[in-house]
Parts: structure tokens; C-alpha cells; sequence
DNA sequence: TTAAAACATCACAAATTTGTATTGATTAGC
DNA sequence: GCTAATCAATACAAATTTGTGATGTTTTAA
């Protein structure tokens, strides 16, 4: 259970342009990078993936850079995120899990009665919640608000799958 | 955020050895490998790894086998998942974190007021909880059992960085 | 109109993960 | 003792992810 690069270092851009969206400043890759410790090269992949995401939008040309498409309290973690997995082979949205398979055989032995599948539907249901109900604001808001914020998140109510 | 190849397989084993330890019977690796249509040589690392971090027990030579070295109601899910974790890089026990960089510093720039910890502690901190309460035996008694069990975890203690 | 600063896109090298192969050691049964 | 089935350990090839490079386009301002 791992975050990936991508991930880890995309949501600290994310947060970068968040503090920037609340000044109605652009941003340019290059500052981003300068601030974030990261070439300007891969600054510049990641955000071409949130370009193409819409999660941000971009003006060119010197004086150019990036801004977030929405207010840093609209925009929640997961939002963020996802952006990435979609470049990701096994991602969080359980595509894949029963497709993927070091194998002997084309097709998942678990097919009729998967013991696996469930575990991860759970789980990754409970972490969607947290990523969910968790905005980029409240992430700039400290530690103390987000712990309260994730006491607040619901985890009792059914699944997506259980409602089906 | 992704479950790895490893991480998955490895469940998958570990519910069948939990299957032949509620039988009391050794189980081998192409027994495994047959039953969830791995192959040999694949599942043998996995039981190597099981074996190295003390969740397995195995015996040579022929009618030898692997034995899973406790119950099924002993063994958490976190803890057959951690056997994979200390041969991947970037893993949930948040070592590593802010020494990896894509980056032209060789130090965290967030060393002192680091925005994103504060977000993985917390968010890993639910994940424990929900991995930690889970046990095999759980898994074996199927989708609903393992619901409402995740369902009675506790979300709203403080994490263990508050605790400090 | 030219130059500089910035984004856009694609290609590619390095690192990591994934899965297989190989060789060796151990045990049971003949 | 010999053989076959099994675990033990390590090496290695293929696939994937990670991060950089190279080339081109757009815009502003002198």
C-alpha cells in the first residue's frame, strides 16, 4: 500500500497553487519548482496532468503560468489524486484488481466466489471518504483542523456496493 | 495510492494457508500456486517472505509444506501486508516520506514546516485502524461479517503523532 | 521584429518492481 | 543409498514507473 511519487509530489503542487489561487496570482511551473525542491522539468509533467484533468488552467507566454481551476475549498484531496492514478496501472478505483494477474491463467481464479475483492472495497471505501470529505483548504488550515476534520467523516453509513 | 502485486498475491496466499491451518494440514507451494492459479516459482517468494518476517513455519522434503504460524483469529491484515512493505521503497510507515526526492536539494524544503506529513499520518492513521481490526478469520467469514467489523473500528481516538 | 520567459508535447534513460529461472539443500519412502 | 518432491536462496529478464531532455509554440515587452 504505497503512494507514489506522482501523488506525493502532485499534492504539494497542488497546495502550492492553492496558496497562490487565494492571492489570484499565477504560478509558473519554475516558481513551483524553486519552492518545492523539484526540477522544473517534472513540475511541468504534473502539471500538464492537471491541465489535462482540468484541474488547472494555464496561460502562456512570459508572465504566463498556472492557476487553479477552482477555490482551494472546492477542491477535495481525492480530486487531486486522481488526477494520478488514471497514469497508474493497479489504481484505486478497483478497476483492474481482478484482471491483473501474475498467472497461469487468463482469467481470475476467483471469478465466481473472489474472497479478496470485498477486503479492498471496504477498505478503500473508508479511505475514499477520508480523501473526500478533505479539501486542499483544510489542508492548508494545519494539522490540528484536519484531525478534526477526518473525526468528523462518516464511516458508518453503507458502501457504494452494498447499496447496489 | 496502490495496493502492489505483492501485497495482493500475498493475501490471496495467506487466506489459503489460513484455510489449511483451520484443517491442520501442511500446504506447498504448487498446492497454492494450483489453487490461485499463480505460478510455483511466484508463490515460493511469497513463502520465502512469509517465512523470513515469522508468518509462515515451513518443512522440507517431500510431504513437506508451509504452516501458518498462528490462527487465522491472530493474524491481522496489516500484518501479512507489512511482510511486503519493508521490501518496497516508499511504504505506509511513513519512513521515507520526506527523504525521497525528485529534487535538486538533497533535504526536504518542507524540513521545518512541512505541509503534507501532517496528511499522511493522519490519513494512515485510519487505514491502521481498519487493517489492524481485520483478521483473517474475518476474511474467511465473508462480506457482510467483514463489513459491520469495519463498521465497529474506532476512528475518533487520537492518532499516535498526537499522543507524543 | 526580436528576444526572453513561459507553457506543450513527446521521447527516452534510469530506477524500481515484477515475475521467472536456476541451482542447491532437505526429507520421506522405496 | 537413491530418487522424487519439496523448501531455500539468489540471480536475472521483462515490465513499469520515475524523472530528465529536447524541441516547438505562445505571449509580452523592448
Amino acid at each position: 500500500m504505497r503512494i507514489t511519487s506522482l501523488e506525493e509530489y502532485g499534492l504539494r503542487c497542488a497546495l502550492q497553487l492553492a496558496k497562490f489561487k487565494k492571492k489570484s496570482t499565477l504560478v509558473s511551473a519554475s516558481q513551483i519548482a524553486e519552492l518545492e525542491g523539484l526540477s522544473v522539468e517534472y513540475v511541468s509533467k504534473i502539471m500538464h496532468l492537471f491541465r489535462k484533468a482540468g484541474v488547472v488552467e494555464s496561460t502562456r507566454g512570459i508572465q504566463g503560468g498556472f492557476s487553479l481551476a477552482k477555490m482551494p475549498t472546492d477542491f477535495s484531496v481525492k480530486e487531486i489524486l486522481d488526477v494520478f492514478a488514471v497514469t497508474q496501472k493497479g489504481n484505486d478505483d478497483l478497476q483492474g484488481f481482478c484482471t491483473n494477474h501474475a498467472g497461469t491463467q487468463s482469467e481470475c481464479v476467483h471469478k465466481s466466489q473472489c474472497s479478496i475483492r470485498p477486503v479492498w472495497v471496504h477498505i478503500f471505501d473508508v479511505f475514499d471518504r477520508v480523501l473526500c470529505s478533505i479539501t486542499l483548504e483544510n489542508l492548508l488550515e494545519g494539522s490540528s483542523a484536519l484531525s478534526e476534520k477526518i473525526r468528523s467523516v462518516n464511516f458508518a453509513e453503507q458502501t457504494k456496493e452494498e447499496r447496489k
